[in-house]
RNA sequence: GGGCGGUUAGCUCAGUUGGUUAGAGCGGCUCGCUUACACCGAGCAGGUCACAGGUUCGAACCCUGUACCGCCCA
């Protein structure tokens, strides 16, 4: 952009395209016209995505960027198809990662930790963290260009939201779905909280396996167990074996002294024992793991719980061990029994122990109250909903995962024991203990009228909020305009990584609470990996800053470059040199627009083709309109089918091989030497192909297509390509009356193939592409002929040819030795006087000969085969017998020039 | 142990209901400043489509099995 206001021919634009400045001022623009607000009340048909919330203490991802790229491009395409948008954008609150994020920076600034401060003094803190970091990946969402409707921007914990869950909670409480119960949950030691089973993480280990003597009371021997955990021996009530074990047949009843605690447990049957494993015999820790808890209820077992909630014995683990954090305590016991002989071997084994997602530590499965919702009810329907094609999935082999997990499900434990969340509405009546749950605590307590009551201290899992997203975002539990336009949501782009963490929740809530799906269509992202395939990790260190490769490359770049490489179905390869793909596609661009700008003012009948007749076209013209054609019904369908491999794909191919390559190198021919009429319809056909690639591409690059749209001056003052229609293939056979027949364009595509024959000849003869050479064209039939001699000037300039001249026959003999490019739409003689390299150029033909040849084989292989002829389709027949014919034709022509030769 | 993906050019990946001389980008080689673009243009090379059977007139594509890689669930 040039400020010189005393010319006014503006400065030529760069040859290279600089996104910074453009990005920045377009984001701004679109934002304050209120382009991406979407209207409740504007009696459009409405289409609505909800983010899936990142955590408000994250930063920007890569996955991040493919996963909002994605959503950008629906909301962008279904906008200009005249969809009333709605992309409601947001974060959650993330209870484990802020609550510990906001922990470690007062223990490291202060010195604090949040039992110092108290409940309400802590969150108080992390209040204000969250104002003050909490928006940094909703600020870097823009930088993507992500069309957003940030007035409607939701947290998980703001108060509709929170209104939301506590309705929600109280709803299924009186429903009896959600209830409170003893149970072995998943522990996390460091985070001291419960956690979900889906928080859970397996990882393998090469663990060992302990065998260890456990004596009869009797003094009659004793039994051997195998042991993954020896610290949890402490808590052992029983060992069993398995019914149809006869190695312990006579022994089942008899009972054991438990080494270092003393206590007296049972050699009990049970069918659950895997008598292959290990010694057969196995040791019950029923409040320490999730199978002996089972058996300990079915045989009535004492549940000893042994450890602190931060992973440490406690006193009912025996006063040698008490105070002893549970590793060292592995040491101590396994020292100790070693010490007492009744250490019988180690083995070396590998098995899966589970993390903590967030905290990444053992998990310690752990006898525990808590609070839980039955999934069994809400998973039926929710099943039936993507079983009955309610609900869509892509790629729809998701299904079978989301089956599984929902005919398996178990419930779901819902309380933390953190500060930062949604406080579970639990009251309990000091007095005797009744729990009521309400809004807020009663003024009396139904059962004794007492009146003084204590909130339950725990927090809810964050997906318990999450779940209600669809909805909770648009103001439920208030009917309002908002969730009647923009619910049930249209589309769901995510992770398949959250697919039971919240897909299938989300499914299940909005079915309870909405009676109606919450989307119809879940596209599940790839997974990103860095180029050697490893997942992106902070403790690699190969994950890309986004906004680094922003601030290289351009946000445009990097949208088009993640899509563009991003494999059907499969996890992408990324490493930011890919970036060059999107960057050098825009450069391209960026340069079809200096070109056009070169030749004149916009057209003004731009719009549309109204009022073209077939003689004011060229053949290249009529291609280049058919092939847009083509490419506007392929990419509208494409993304309809979410599809976006083939929408970046076709769309590169078409406007870098097609609309650059040929179609523009064909105008050049006209804009530099055409006559007016034939100026301004050249120019026509080209603006109104570069305005479809234009609104064609915007949904993936949005930045550079609304700055071109506006440089070019296709749209008004005011007028944003964001807003602007579509393009709509044409119905009316409108393309056909131009001449824009499917048959011309492979014409037109044969020549062009000609062409390159003729420059693969000047390239054997190491001449340049500009190296002007005289051209003879003998066409291969009349047809072609013909048409071939209807435009020329478009052959000349293509070929780089001093001339071009058509003839239907051309006397080698007379010439003197020629090269001959030979395609299917003839010969193109080239007369290179002293240059011919006879030799050269035989080997050269006899190349193509052997091609042809081979070629010629297949294809008579085939119609020698009698059951292909009789069996196949008529059609396949036929083609097969004009290909046959086809390359005969061709072979001939070149064998003659061959022979010309001799 | 159960389930799901993958195996196509040196690399990363396409290949629509079985009929293509199996494609693209990057990389490689040879030319080239042709006033849109060297973040470019022209040309060229490069693949027994993991393996073994089967179905079919015809298989990269469908079926069975094997091997290896990856993911999810127990």
């Amino acid at each position: 952009m040039s400020n010189d206001t005393s010319t006014s021919t503006p400065a030529p634009a760069a040859a290279a395209y600089a996104p910074a400045e453009v990005e920045a001022r377009w984001y701004a623009a679109w934002e304050a016209a209120g382009c991406f607000r979407g209207h409740a009340d504007s009696g459009r048909k409405p289409y609505t995505i909800v983010i899936p919330p990142p955590n408000v203490t994250g930063v920007l991802t890569m996955g991040h960027v493919l996963n909002n790229t994605l959503q950008d491009i629906l909301i962008r395409f279904e906008r200009m198809r005249g969809r009333e948008t709605c992309w409601v954008p947001g974060t959650d609150h993330a209870g484990i990662a802020t609550q510990s994020r906001v922990e470690h920076m007062l223990k490291e600034q202060e010195n604090l930790s949040r039992y110092d401060l108290g409940r309400d003094k802590f969150l108080e803190r992390v209040w204000e963290w969250k104002e003050k970091y909490g928006g940094t990946i909703i600020k870097q969402l823009r930088r993507l260009g992500s069309s957003c409707d940030w007035e409607r921007e939701r947290f998980t914990l703001d108060a509709g939201l929170s209104a939301a869950v506590q309705e929600v909670f109280i709803r299924l409480y009186r429903k009896g779905l959600i209830y409170k119960g003893h149970r072995i949950i998943n522990w996390c030691p460091k985070s001291r909280t419960a956690l979900s089973d889906e928080e859970v993480i397996f990882k393998e280990q090469n663990g060992k396996l302990w065998h260890f003597k456990y004596p009869f009371k009797d003094g009659s021997g004793q039994v051997t167990v195998a042991t993954t955990r020896p610290e949890t021996m402490l808590g052992d009530t029983a060992v069993a074996v398995n019914p149809q074990d006869e190695r312990y047949a006579g022994l089942l009843g008899k009972i054991i002294v438990l080494p270092l605690v003393g206590r007296e447990i049972p050699l009990i049957a049970d069918d659950y024992v895997d008598p292959a494993f290990g010694t057969g015999a196995v040791k019950i820790t029923p409040a320490h793991d999730p199978n002996d808890y089972e058996m300990g209820l079915r045989h009535q077992l004492p549940m000893i719980n042994i450890m602190n909630d931060d992973g440490s014995m406690n006193g009912l683990a025996g006063a040698a061990f008490a105070g002893q954090d549970r590793y060292a305590c592995r040491k101590a016991v396994v020292a100790r029994m070693e010490e007492l002989g009744l250490l019988d071997k180690i083995e070396e084994h590998k098995n899966q122990v589970g993390y903590s997602e967030r905290g990444d530590v053992p998990v310690e499965p752990r006898l525990s109250e808590q609070w839980f919702v039955k999934m069994a009810p809400l998973a039926a329907p929710a099943l039936q909903a993507v079983a009955d094609g309610r609900i869509h999935f892509h790629p729809d082999r998701w299904v079978k995962t989301y089956r599984h997990w929902m005919e398996n499900i178990k419930d779901w434990c819902i309380s933390r024991q953190l500060w930062w969340g949604h406080r579970i509405p639990a009251y309990y009546c000091e007095a005797c203990g009744e729990i009521v749950v309400d809004h807020a605590a009663p003024a009396a307590c139904p059962k004794c009228g007492g009146a003084a009551f204590r909130q339950d201290a725990d927090v809810l899992d964050t997906w318990f909020s999450s779940w209600l997203w669809p909805f909770s975002v648009f103001g439920w539990p208030q009917e309002n305009p908002d969730l009647k336009a923009f619910y049930p949501t249209n589309t769901l782009v995510t992770g398949p990584d959250i697919i039971f963490f919240w897909v299938a929740r989300m499914i299940m809530s909005g079915l309870e609470f909405r009676g109606e799906v919450p989307f119809h269509d879940v596209y599940f992202t790839s997974i990103i990996r860095d180029d050697k395939g490893r997942k992106l990790s902070k403790s690699l260190n190969n994950s890309p800053d986004p906004l680094d490769v922003i601030a290289t490359y351009g946000a445009d770049a990097l949208r088009f470059t993640i899509i563009y490489i991003a494999p059907v179905g499969q996890d992408i390869r990324y490493t930011n040199e890919k970036c060059e793909i999107g960057r050098n596609f825009a450069t391209k661009l960026w340069n079809v627009a200096r070109f056009r700008q070169r030749f004149g003012a916009l057209s003004p009948d731009w719009r549309n083709l109204d009022g073209l007749n077939a003689a004011a076209l060229r053949p290249d013209d009529a291609w280049i309109l058919r092939r847009a054609d083509d490419t506007v019904r392929a990419l509208t369908g494409a993304l309809d089918r979410f599809d976006f491999h083939e929408y970046t794909h076709t769309l590169y191919e078409f406007v870098w091989s097609e609309f650059c390559d040929w179609y523009l190198e064909s105008a050049k021919a006209v804009f530099n030497a055409g006559d007016e009429a034939g100026q301004a319809a050249v120019r026509r056909v080209f603006d109104h192909v570069l305005s479809q690639v234009l609104r064609l591409l915007h949904p993936v690059m949005p930045f550079i297509t609304e700055e071109l749209w506006g440089q070019i001056g296709f749209g008004a003052t005011g007028e944003f390509l964001v807003n602007t229609a579509w393009p709509v293939p044409d119905a009316a056979g409108g393309l056909d009356r131009l001449g824009a027949t499917a048959e011309t364009a492979v014409r037109v595509r044969e020549k062009f193939e000609l062409v390159s024959a003729i420059r693969n000849v000047k390239a054997n003869y190491k001449l340049s592409l500009t190296t002007r050479v005289k051209v003879v064209l003998v066409p291969a039939d009349a047809a072609r002929c013909d048409f071939l001699r209807r435009d020329q000037a478009s052959l000349q300039a293509l070929a780089f040819a001093e001339s071009v001249e058509v003839r239907d026959h051309f006397d080698t003999a007379g010439a003197g030795p020629c090269a001959a490019a030979v395609g299917g739409a003839g010969t193109a003689y080239v007369p290179l006087a002293g240059l011919i390299d006879v030799a050269a150029e035989t080997a050269r033909l006899e190349k193509q000969a052997g091609e042809l040849r081979k070629f010629i084989a297949g294809i008579e292989g085939k119609l020698g085969n009698a059951g292909f002829v009789s069996r196949a389709p008529e059609a396949v027949v036929a083609g097969e017998r004009a290909k046959l014919a086809d390359a005969q034709e061709q072979l001939h022509r070149v064998t003659q020039q061959m022979q010309s030769f001799a």
